[in-house]
DNA sequence: GCAGTCAGTTCACTTAACGAACTTAGTATC
DNA sequence: GATACTAAGTTCGTTAAGTGAACTGACTGC
């Protein structure tokens, strides 16, 4: 429904959910990275409504993601290309795909593989630190703000909303279980 | 709206947005990595109705991503901790940060910064090949069916939807440009 | 006894996804 | 030259789901 709007908080994922729009857009995106860059195409391939996919289009457009060209004049006919932001969301698909291919398919396996050509081998996307290129679980990272101070709940939260909202508590009574 | 279901789409992008239901659910899980467990911390960090955050987080406990534990008994209370299905997703959160950083806050840096405890410094989850370990473009990467063979427009089609729908083109006429 | 906490549920409102039909300009076939 | 088809959308009625606000019930702290 899409009242709640997340693109002015100070957070990565929210403003990202915001883009994204629905759950139809990174669809829309695998088309287009999969070689699909006609309306007609993304439709079929993809069964969305063709309003849908027109203000879709029409968003990912306007927010820099995909490029409307025109490949034809009469009558005019128009394709979608991704644009160094769109091609940069990839990992992002990858990194879904990952999940999604481990969770979701029980016992068979993922319905697609992928073969990098720079190996040649079948792989997988895997999220690593990018300083030193190992695996980054959750139980190894903290979170900062620039300032360096350490985001604890309060913190946190003023940080998100730029001040304590109305009905938040001033303080945290309360003993927390931090056992686990 | 969501009265379409991806849930069955042998496609693990498409799966996932299903499981995600809308915007909200990563941002739940965003607090729930964060920190918060409890239903008041959550819905106030974030601001989400009551009602859907209820729902939200039957959905995550039903899918296994969530677990709800009894942390109190008079009266019951309840928190939501992470299953390995759910920390498992911890990868995804860390790409759409890495893009929303980059591409969503104009000339303003990002709002939070991770440091990884393994190494010592601030980082950015990166996607890499698991084999070789380095960054995966979407220019370096094919995608295979199973029995080895590339899917092409027709063969994903028809994977992807079991049979060609009605309404759906025999063959594909029209000349395409693959130039570019 | 009063205020507050916690984990929700209920309800009226509104909006966006859905599906289907329609449009417009042009091409291909018979 | 009528019919069928393509491409890229727009229009419209229906309906499910998100939204916000109020409410509940068991308990705690002052």
């Amino acid at each position: 429904m899409r009242r709640t709007s997340f693109s002015q908080w100070p957070c990565s994922i929210a403003r990202t959910m915001d883009f994204l729009g629905d759950w139809w857009t990174p669809l829309v995106l695998r088309e287009v990275f999969f070689g699909s860059t006609r309306f007609d195409d993304i439709q079929r391939a993809l069964s969305i409504g063709r309003n849908v996919l027109a203000a879709r289009l029409r968003r990912l457009t306007a927010e820099g993601v995909l490029r409307r060209d025109r490949y034809q004049d009469h009558p005019p006919r128009y394709e979608y290309r991704l644009t160094e932001k769109g091609r940069d969301f990839y990992p992002v698909l990858l990194a879904v795909t990952r999940w999604g291919d481990r969770w979701l398919h029980g016992s068979k396996g993922p319905p697609i593989l992928l073969r990098h050509t720079g190996c040649g081998q079948i792989t997988r996307g895997e999220v690593v630190c990018e300083r030193c290129r190992k695996p980054l679980p959750h139980a190894e990272v903290m979170a900062e703000l620039p300032n360096g101070r350490k985001p604890d709940l309060d913190v946190r939260i003023a940080a998100t909303y730029g001040a304590p909202r109305a009905g938040a508590p001033r303080k945290r009574p309360r003993t927390r279980n931090l056992a686990r």
